[in-house]
DNA sequence: TATAATGTTTGAAC
DNA sequence: AGTTCAAACATTAT
């Protein structure tokens, strides 16, 4: 479910609630649920894996981790963490962590660290990654300070696409190479949402969970690279390694 | 059936 | 006191 684009698709589907009022609340989530009665949803946004129900004075905070789904006018077997049910409808997430943010929204997120946002900023991001140059290119991207959204298939398919070794240092990584790394990570996420919304993602991975290389067909390897230790796919032989 | 996976927070240990 | 790291949590397809 998670990474960026997977929530700009949820954005864009409960996009016809947006302005109605929520009539009803239930499940399972450790929030005052009244507060949201009889209250209209401002707007639906979205920061990275965060999904954002936005409301006056306040804001659900919407994280699905790694299980996290949700059924829009449907439900299933398990409980609900949340339900909301509009006039016209009803939205049920299951699996996630929820949390109320107080507040003017644009208090808690920066939209320009959001690859997916109209106000990303690569040169804030390049500036970022220069405050780490011991880390791993394979962590960094996974930095959600720096790249919101950007998650473990889309740092795999980047660093395959733009032929760098995910246990490349940032430091090491030339300064043209970092920006393509930077562009590529917004352009695939792009891709990826096109991808998902039709339904044929994986067909168009290079690399994540693939066995050979296409460009010379060698092995793949499979590795927990970093300290996340987030498992990476990748070619020894296409994949440059700055160290 | 056991395993692993698109992720993050927490609290213990250093 | 600051950093680091393993554990915890959740669900489903293979």
């Amino acid at each position: 479910m998670p990474e960026g684009p997977s929530i700009v698709i949820l954005k864009e589907l409960v996009a016809p609630f947006a302005g109605k009022e929520i009539i009803a609340v239930e499940g399972d989530a450790k929030i005052d649920q009244e507060r949201l009665e009889n209250q209209a949803v401002k707007s639906f946004e979205s920061w990275g894996k965060h999904f954002l129900i936005s409301l006056e004075g306040f804001t659900i905070r919407i994280h699905f981790l790694l299980f996290g789904s949700y059924l829009i006018n449907e439900r299933k077997a398990s409980k609900p963490k949340l339900s909301l049910f509009f006039k016209e409808g009803e939205i049920n997430f299951y699996a996630c962590a929820i949390k109320v943010l107080e507040g003017d929204i644009n208090s808690h997120y920066d939209w320009s660290g959001d690859v997916m946002n109209e106000k990303w900023d690569s040169k804030k991001a390049k500036k970022k990654l220069k405050e780490i140059p011991n880390k791993m290119i394979c962590d960094a991207l996974l930095e959600q300070e720096i790249f919101s959204g950007v998650g473990n298939i889309i740092k795999n398919e980047v660093l395959y696409r733009v032929r760098v070794h995910p246990k490349s240092l940032v430091g090491k990584i030339p300064s043209r190479k970092m920006t393509e790394i930077i562009e590529e990570a917004q352009k695939y996420s792009f891709d990826f949402l096109n991808w998902k919304k039709k339904n044929e993602l994986k067909k168009h991975w290079l690399a994540h969970t693939k066995k050979t290389c296409l460009r010379c067909n060698l092995p793949i390897i499979k590795e927990y690279t970093g300290v996340k230790k987030r498992r990476s796919f990748y070619c020894e032989n296409c994949q440059k390694f700055y160290e």
